[in-house]
DNA sequence: GTCTATATGAAGATAGAC
DNA sequence: GTCTATCTTCATATAGAC
């Protein structure tokens, strides 16, 4: 059993808070109040408030990085899909706090602009090349236009549909569940899915209800 | 030439300002700087800054609850909803400061959270009662399992495609174009209409690009 | 590494004169 | 109705002892 670092103990404690609470509303003091730990040791171990935000911007930008290196030419079944979905809606509800005040927590850390704005390319370039290797394998059938709007949509559901479902319980913000987001997803697709794929998905897709 | 009152003037200036820079960035001192009063005269007219909020919020809150009176059982033409999904985006983009850091505006004045949620309920049965009125004309083909993740899936983007938007753009955020939205939310009914119908959307959404 | 005590500064809000 | 001056509160951040 060994002691977690302070530093580490910190930038836990600061990412549930802000999750729950909203970053702008969590005060350094709270941050160390919940710790146990006094304010000046907070500040022993991050020089600012925004480091802290910082840092564990680096660790979202990492995890999801990570999880976009979508592979150009594989070929991807449905089931990976969903199973990629799932992982991607898991790694943004871990780091709501920044999309629910997507906005301003943007605005006052304005070196984050850029690199966000990054991921959410990659995003999308990930939903494209997955929808191309499906239409590569008559999986998928869909003319240009149409594939360039679903991407869009499939990026602004993946970036928003948390917060969209925080709505119903501002209440209990700590309560999660990615699973309807990848429903939703799911049947973004649907429509442009041939038959068979259609069904398959049509039954896969109730598990995440 | 009538002289606008100053109650007034402090509403726009403040509409405006929260649009531009967000309600948690806007001080009471820039609004009346901006207008070229007092700060002790900004708060004769509104006793604190969560009333010049919530005064807003009540002009949103009637602009939208008017214009979501959907008729029930009227028949809809593709022309009439592409023109009602204008004036939606209008309107939210008019009040866009609500959207952008829409958990952290709700969590903040938390009498507004009913409110603002009985407006998405809205949104979302106004979208049903339209996608019902197609269905009864024959225009859409859709099962109810469907409908209801199609209606879900529009009520999101009407609340986020702004922000969304917005995200391309931050350093110019007075810059909105509704166009874009129109377009992606036609292009979400789409794929359900009939053959005729999907047509005449392909073309006349491309006058929203 | 951690604490206590304190400085700094900004935002919200009030009092009282004109 | 409007102004100037001022107060309060609170979050960020620092200094220096242990």
């Amino acid at each position: 059993m060994k002691k977690i670092k302070t530093r580490d103990r910190i930038l836990g404690t600061s990412l549930q808070l802000f999750n729950s609470l909203g970053e702008p509303n969590v005060t350094t003091l709270l941050i160390s109040d919940e710790l146990d730990i006094s304010p000046g040791n907070l500040y022993y171990h991050f020089k600012c408030k925004g480091d802290i935000v910082d840092e564990l911007f680096d660790s979202f930008e990492a995890e999801l990085l990570d999880l976009l290196a979508v592979p150009e030419d594989a070929d991807i079944s449905l089931d990976e899909f969903s199973f990629f979905l799932h992982l991607l809606f898991e790694a943004v509800a871990r780091y709501r706090f920044m999309y629910q005040d997507l906005v301003n927590v943007l605005s006052r850390h304005s070196q984050l602009q850029v690199r966000f704005r990054r991921i959410l390319k990659k995003k999308k370039a990930g939903f494209m090349a997955l929808c191309e290797s499906f239409r590569r394998q008559d999986m998928m059938i869909i003319d240009e236009a149409e594939l360039l709007s679903l991407c869009e949509q499939l990026t602004l559901t993946a970036c928003y549909w948390s917060s969209f479902d925080t709505l119903s319980h501002l209440d209990d913000r700590d309560s999660v569940d990615p699973g309807k987001g990848v429903y939703q997803m799911l049947h973004l697709i649907l429509p442009y899915l041939a038959d068979q794929e259609q069904q398959e998905i049509r039954l896969t897709s109730r598990r995440y209800l």
